[in-house]
DNA sequence: TTTATATACCTAAGTTTCTTAGGTATATAC
DNA sequence: GTATATACCTAAGAAACTTAGGTATATAAA
């Protein structure tokens, strides 16, 4: 796990970089899916992914599909063609950054 | 100027980082260093900044020599043999994390 | 059978870390 | 004499989380 502070600001990035390259997820996919492909590395908190959600919802970012699954309730995500430029836009910058970054703490990427 | 969220979090470490690569700095120099090295693009504000150091001062990480430049004072910033401990894990965190990252949203870095 | 774990959703109070918006003061260029 | 650069600082507010709950079903273990 990294610290607080390091992971913060990338929620709605990892969010919306998942959504876009599959149909539909639902919210506690999303925290198994960080978890497996991260190594457990990061572990998004509920109390952060709902809230980010329905506020990515409310924006017309995502739209939802509520589905019952046996007796209970799956609510799947997916990203509307705003929200797929607004996910491409958000990785841009974030790649952008890193390479900031590394640049600037002068540092060699071990992956590429 | 990338957007508020991602340069969270990672203001300790470059703080930590050019301190640690330099004999001493001023905070007013750490600014314009940082300017000078990112094109710009990432701009550190005094009011994160100097409460920032501050507390780093607080916790012994950095110690600080006031000097009379001119009528002016200037507050140089020197990292303890502890401080220099937590630079080199802060930078090899940010790292490890831009690995992972740079994996989750399939990026290819640019340098290196 | 009841207890723990996994699945699956949610909210609200509190914390951290920053931005915004000031304040003080000297030096220099226009 | 007015704006910009240098150089320090603080405090209120905002943003984005964490922590700590709550609800409910399904299943494995004891």
């Amino acid at each position: 796990m990294y610290s607080k502070e390091l992971v913060k600001g990338t929620l709605k990035t990892i969010i919306l970089k998942l959504l876009s390259d599959s149909d539909k997820m639902y919210g506690y996919e999303i925290t198994q899916k960080v978890k497996e492909l991260t190594g457990g590395k990061i572990q998004l908190t509920e109390g952060a992914l709902y809230p980010t959600l329905h506020a990515m919802e409310a924006q017309g970012i995502l739209t939802t599909d509520v589905v019952n699954v046996g007796n209970r309730i799956r609510k799947y995500y997916t990203v509307t063609s705003e929200g797929e430029k607004i996910a491409r836009d958000k990785v841009n910058e974030f790649s952008d950054f890193m390479d900031t970054m590394i640049f600037l703490l002068d540092l060699k990427p071990k992956m590429g």
